[in-house]
DNA sequence: GAATTAATTTGCAACGTTGCATATCTTGTG
DNA sequence: CACAAGATATGCAACGTTGCAAATTAATTC
């Protein structure tokens, strides 16, 4: 029972707890893991001092000894797309941690292409016990990289890899279908599909589901794609010309939030009244555009919901669950709104 | 020099670089660190070695070592009243430790009143070597706390505290004049002022320089204020009404984005041509609102900026800087559209 | 009551880093 | 050429934790 000198730090240790019981630190640490070889009167002994001192082992300990982090990052896409996106994901990946041990770091991507770097960064410093991304491409770079590194991530959309990953996405398709039988009970005949970051599953699966709904309802389908770049007042000047074309889409269905601002900013001002001359359906993820427009259609992507289940299956992940286990679905929510 | 055994594992460590160079720990681990009593040649050697190995010091070394953590740590209010502000001022942060040992580490706060226990918990377990927090109170409990502890941390939004501390706040007072001076300039005689969260120091800021500004100009002010737990429909709502009262204002100045889609769908809806019936000029943060309405005038907060300026301030605050060399504002940007 | 066996507890080393006190090597001096 | 004085380089301990081999204590058997 060798204990060194107090230390006398304000800094609650083990030794601490060790001195205040009499038991060695090996005993001290294995009790609070809950070592089932010990005497309950010692584990009670322990788990009371522990929380007397409030406790809390420290991080760097911990993480130098075992290499477990206790840490999640999630790569935030830096496209503004879905307003409110990142709040609500970061929100929602709170909620799950709280009462863990974990902690979020976030790492801000500035160029989607450098996302590699990071990933790499992560993998080379195991600077984190997994990792979310978002935006994911059908043969994403980094769902490649992690995937090779058999290290845990969660992917907030699906790829076309054949060895299996944890996912959580929009059921894009069935917004897609949903929004297309929508718009056909609405009367429309021509409808316009304004999709953008083409680089993205989301966009594949979009756009297919959307020419599958539309033949089969048997309207004329029109695509507006791979816009990501395009400058929201530029969206806008589009969104006047479309507004006066003879043969414009009597309904539009959008899959991004801004692009839609832009839009319907677009469609008024060209002399368009919306729900009447022009039936509007776009994916809804903050509470901006029912507040300026409660008339108009929207099918909602609950984005807390999706950082909570993230995080839930990359916890799970992290903790050895099969990757075909963890992957799942958002079913869209429409939101009719008369 | 007797160094254990190779390892072999694969991480690069000091103990590689040591083996690689013949020289002891100790000394590759001076030298890294620019230790000058250290031969130019072996300095020269090691930061050879390190560069080609690709070295990143182990952070969970470093800081069991040295207590550093070179993590900052962003409390991130639950408030959506700042369109895009999350996103936004993660990406100024991460600008800013671009290139920096330095990560980000997000809290999601939900509740306000709990922040206590948030910076109580980085306080007590040094999670980071530095905090930033927004929304900031005039005696804001977390502020008083880390000030006690003599903890590095800038607020975004300055108090009243005696004691300086690190701030960089967005400069209401001018926001307000601007605003009251251009509506009267517009000829505007009832302005309203439409102001949410009430336990902020900008909300003190803004309602007096309001008084000020329209009692020096002449005007009848009003003010509409504490609505930070009104839902967005309810806003909605009374904007309706307001539009038809017989004395409604003819000028409205609103500091949040949201509450500003929430008015404006209210008072369009009322039958108020924006820009001819009444005016309206908003804190804009976001480019939302350009989008949908470009003729109406709007003060931009530039929240990426703040992000960076906050984590620069931070930084210096970290390495020793004094707290009242500090202390920064950013002056209103007016986006007048006509 | 000695010898086993089972039940508890503990010492030691290691994770990667740094700071200090000490050791080794060069020079220059008398 | 012995020796002090600088110039360089190194060993050691410690930060807080965990896993394992080994030690201690208690219970059982004959």
């Amino acid at each position: 029972m060798a204990i060194r000198s107090t230390g006398s730090s304000g800094r609650v240790t083990l030794r601490t707890i060790a001195q205040m019981t009499g038991l060695s630190l090996s005993t001290v640490s294995l009790s609070l893991r809950g070592g089932t070889t010990l005497k309950q009167e010692t584990r009670d002994k322990v788990a009371e001092a522990a929380k007397a001192l409030g406790y809390v082992p420290d991080r760097a300990g911990v993480r130098l000894r075992t290499g477990k982090t206790n840490v999640i990052a999630l790569v935030l896409d830096g496209a503004e797309d879905s307003i409110d996106f990142a709040r609500q994901m970061i929100q929602g990946i709170g909620h799950a941690i709280k009462g863990t041990r974990y902690h979020l770091t976030v790492i801000p991507e500035f160029e989607r292409n450098i996302s590699g770097d990071t990933i790499r960064y992560v993998l080379d410093n195991r600077t984190a016990d997994g990792v979310i991304i978002t935006h994911t491409a059908p043969r994403d770079r980094r769902v490649q990289m992690m995937i090779d590194a058999d290290f845990p991530f969660v992917s907030h959309g699906r790829t076309e890899f054949f060895t299996p990953h944890a996912f959580h996405d929009f059921h894009s398709e069935v917004f897609a279908t949903m929004a297309v039988e929508r718009l056909a009970s609405r009367g429309c005949k021509r409808v316009m599909l304004v999709v953008g970051d083409d680089t993205t599953t989301n966009h594949h699966n979009i756009v297919t589901a959307f020419h599958r709904a539309t033949a089969r309802m048997g309207l004329e389908p029109r695509i507006m794609t791979g816009m990501q770049y395009l400058p929201p007042t530029e969206m806008r000047r589009m969104a006047i010309e479309l507004a006066n074309e003879p043969d414009r889409p009597d309904g539009i269905i959008c899959d991004s939030e801004m692009r839609t601002i832009a839009l319907t900013g677009g469609l008024m001002e060209g002399g368009l009244r919306m729900g009447q001359d022009v039936h509007l359906i776009y994916k809804q993820t903050s509470g901006i555009l029912p507040t300026l427009f409660p008339a108009v259609d929207s099918i909602r992507e609950d984005v807390f919901a999706a950082g909570v289940e993230l995080t839930n299956l990359l916890l799970r992940r992290i903790e050895g669950a099969e990757p075909e286990t963890l992957q799942t679905l958002a079913e869209p929510q429409p939101q009719w709104r008369n």
